[in-house]
DNA sequence: GTCCAGGGCCTAC
DNA sequence: GTAGGCCATGGA
């Protein structure tokens, strides 16, 4: 079977590098990650775009709309209520603890930031990883449902295996590495969004003979 | 009309 | 501790 590092060097050596995360600025990463919580990314543009209009991108703010003005730019994103109070709380809890400056927040060690974040509401596994990684720059491998979906498919996981367990497998099999967990995310979503969208199974895909067969040769990606 | 998308919280057993 | 319901919009 394929290795982690394996599956990484095939996907790079078939898309490149993708040098990730679609915002401008680490604070953008935080909104993103909140508003991309189970819901597609073309629908969280949108929310950001409208909030980059509103000239809305700053804890300040955020903060400094009501809850109802901040649902309304953020609607297209979905679940626009809950994550509308998510966001303010998590603009409060860095103005009240961190002078309202990010970067004192992140920029500190990895695993007392991130347990950190787990307290925080709305604030999860996948998206305190998503924040550590391409906010903070620490290494902190991102686990989401396309990373389970492919690595299912390449025999790698049993689609059984909790967040904490798949992240710790994939953390203890590569090197430590920001840049790598950077791109080895990205081209996981790139080749999802690409080739396994919406298929339960690979059927029909351009990637089905890897991801059906786990002892493939993995030289052809997809 | 139906299904799905880069989760996480809450409640009931 | 964990399975199931709930949150909501927009595109395919």
């Amino acid at each position: 079977m394929a290795t982690p590092i394996q599956i990484y060097h095939a996907l790079q050596s078939y898309y490149g590098s993708r040098d990730w995360w679609p915002a401008e600025t680490p604070f953008e990463v935080v909104i993103g990650a909140i508003l991309t919580q189970n819901t597609n990314w073309n629908n969280v543009e949108t929310a950001i775009t409208s909030l980059r209009q509103a000239n809305t991108l700053t804890i300040n703010a955020i903060m400094q709309l009501s809850q109802q003005e901040l649902e309304q730019l953020i609607r297209p994103s979905g679940f626009f209520r809950q994550k509308a109070e998510r966001l303010q709380l998590f603009c409060h809890y860095i103005q009240q603890h961190y002078q309202g400056c990010l970067d004192n927040f992140l920029e500190r060690e990895m695993t007392l930031v991130r347990d950190e974040l787990l307290t925080l509401k709305g604030v999860g596994p996948e998206t305190a990883d998503s924040i550590l990684l391409y906010a903070g720059h620490h290494p902190s491998f991102v686990v989401d449902s396309y990373t389970m979906r492919l690595f299912k498919r390449l025999g790698v996981l049993t689609g059984t295996e909790k967040y904490p367990q798949v992240r710790a497998l994939f953390m203890a099999q590569l090197p430590v590495d920001v840049q790598l967990y950077n791109e080895y995310h990205a081209l996981i979503v790139n080749h999802c969004k690409e080739f396994c969208r919406k298929q339960p199974q690979c059927n029909n895909c351009p990637c089905a003979d890897i991801c059906l067969e786990p002892n493939r040769n993995i030289d052809k990606l997809p």
